[in-house]
DNA sequence: TATATAATTCAATTGTCATTGAATTATATT
DNA sequence: AATATAATTCAATGACAATTGAATTATATA
């Protein structure tokens, strides 16, 4: 039930081309804001409103960068992401596909 | 890159609590849209519309029934189901997941 | 034909959210 | 201290989409 609620929510914030894309980015590696600003060519503060999006829902981490402190690096949460993907395989189970007759609830007014 | 895309729109499409709570019931088997209606609570109107983002995004069937096709029953699609559960399981595969050296592209500048 | 049921369509409203540009913060270098 | 860079925050705008209520369509029965 409340599993289901958690779901939409993930789905929506993976929902918009943007932030789906930056985060498709940061499955692949750590990047810094404007190594995605130059990939994808979008402006750097709305990378990261985006990126502020992500990381509510849990989904990447950041830490700031030893040498020099200006960077901030992000990355996907491996934890996370396994786990999601497993909620995932869960909910589009095909075993949960009954064969099943439906039966409306106002059908016995008729026949 | 366009497979990204196609994964936020259906993204986009189970984003939504309601949506997602009647495709999650029309994962357990099929329902009319009555019975939907019952289950979640929800005006019928509102449930058709739903339906109808639903089937758009190919993730659902509907045939109207034998006996009395007033009815209309709703299930969904298992094989768009099953073709879109690997598209996930892709999409969140830790393999994908790389240590990589981040580079800015402005860093050169500076040192 | 007239009535009832299941479902959809239509028009209007409302709230949310991505996007934009400007200003601000944090850190580093000279 | 002054300047430059990376990134964020803020305020305003605009567009899209969920919801609502009323009207309409499709099918069945008497």
């Amino acid at each position: 039930m409340n599993e289901i609620m958690d779901l939409s929510s993930v789905f929506k914030v993976l929902a918009d081309p943007t932030r789906l894309a930056i985060f498709n980015l940061l499955m692949g590696g750590v990047h810094c804001n404007c190594e995605i600003a130059e990939k994808i060519n979008v402006p750097m503060n709305l990378i990261s409103h985006h990126l502020k999006v992500l990381s509510k829902a849990g989904l990447i981490t950041s830490f700031r960068k030893e040498n020099d402190a200006r960077w901030i690096y992000y990355c996907a949460d491996p934890i996370r992401i396994s786990s999601l993907r497993q909620q995932l395989q869960d909910f589009l189970d095909k075993n949960r596909m009954f064969e099943r007759e439906p039966i409306c609830p106002n059908g016995k007014k008729l026949k």
